[in-house]
DNA sequence: AACTTAAGCGGACCTAGGTCCGGATCGTAA
DNA sequence: TTACGATCCGGACCTAGGTCCGCTTAAGTT
């Protein structure tokens, strides 16, 4: 069974940030904002991550983030699409990061290490990362038809993808990759630490674990 | 490693629909409705699923249930709680029997065959009710912070959770439960069957595959 | 410097989910 | 049958995300 999905059907038009390090293919055309516009952005974001940093991310409505940043709502609107490009705006910094990390940067996370030593540390610095954003993950959470075509997703997805390929000649990456992404749902994350006090640690045991299994010969 | 969370203290205060035919401990109590209240609850149902069958499960308003079947809106939100509320109820019976199939109905997918072909059968069947119910299961998709509490998804991963204690005796079974269950998302399926074009045949693979990894010793 | 135009701005406006509370109704007890 | 209280009804109302469109302005062009 081969493991090359025909490459989901690119959504449509992409609205609003272009916000990825790595595109993967799609191209990389940083639109170059006009000199007002960059800045109404920046004061977008800071009056954003300001107002989420005291009332939460579920506190905070759009009209107050324009109000906080002296700009009008559908300047708001205009620059992100909508409140989750918004979040997930905020969100991009540490996924550029880690995007860099794992592409490129050292073992056993970047290339170097073998595949299935990769997997476990992407895993666990996913795990790690989901930990100390979870608020704002889950406020950023996209409607429930545009969550995988989401840009961060789809190149951890590949990522994955790469990795059990080089592990695992004769499988369906691409499934089994929805499996292991399955385990480091913000949501899940969210509902197993918060909502039922398991430790992080037992987070982490069960990655290892998973991963583990599935690629066991 | 122990299997058992702490059961995830019970969300305050079931809002609308008692629902559920199994409750898993929790008290079974129907509150026995008003006549009047009876009444309109089918009515509302019943309009709910001509306007969906109409126009989507998308494209219909609560307002517009409301008003197809001579009802008020506030009716409406008093007896389901909210819109998923409303879906959910919707998908009940199809979730009942299937509750009943697996709890005490017939082999493979009830008490009798082996737990790992049981484990099969359960996939696979839920994956093919949730084929036919795409629409609708995506529409009642539940607010993030309250998606492993809806009663469904509960008695579904308890019972995976049965099944992987009587075949790995030393697991840890919740965890591996939650990412069984990951892979019956109903979002991810209407992904990669809607949005990719994987064929029905390929998902069920996936997931006896899945199974047997991840019961292998 | 004057002109042009594509990009951006802002806030009025629309929609749809969800809340509220005064009044109507059901079920029961006397 | 009547009286009464708990339950329910309905639609006005509130909120917040998202859209629209006439006006403004940055940034090249001659």
């Amino acid at each position: 069974m081969s493991s090359l999905l025909p490459p989901c059907p690119e959504p449509e038009e992409k609205i609003g940030e272009p916000q990825q390090l790595i595109q993967l293919g799609a191209a990389g055309d940083e639109p170059c904002l006009r000199a007002d516009a960059a800045r109404n952005r920046a004061r977008l974001l800071d009056a954003a991550a300001r107002l989420i940093a005291e009332h939460g991310a579920a506190g905070v409505t759009m009209e107050a983030v324009a109000a906080a940043a002296n700009v009008g709502k559908g300047t708001v609107f205009r620059r992100f699409g909508d409140r989750t490009g918004l979040l997930m705006a905020l969100l991009d910094h540490a996924e550029q990061k880690m995007q860099a990390a794992f592409l490129g940067g050292p073992p056993p996370l970047g290339p170097g290490a073998p595949p299935v030593e990769r997997l476990r540390a992407f895993g666990i610095a996913l795990l790690r990362r989901l930990a100390g954003e979870l608020d704002l993950q889950l406020a950023a959470e996209a409607a429930a038809d545009r969550r995988y075509a989401v840009p961060a997703r789809r190149v951890q997805h590949s990522h994955v993808v790469l990795l059990l390929r080089q592990t695992l000649p004769h499988a369906d990456h691409e499934l089994l990759a929805h499996t292991l992404m399955g385990y480091l749902n913000p949501v899940l994350v969210h509902h197993l630490t918060r909502q039922c006090g398991v430790p992080m640690a037992r987070l982490e045991n069960g990655w290892n674990d998973l991963v583990d299994r599935i690629t066991a010969a």
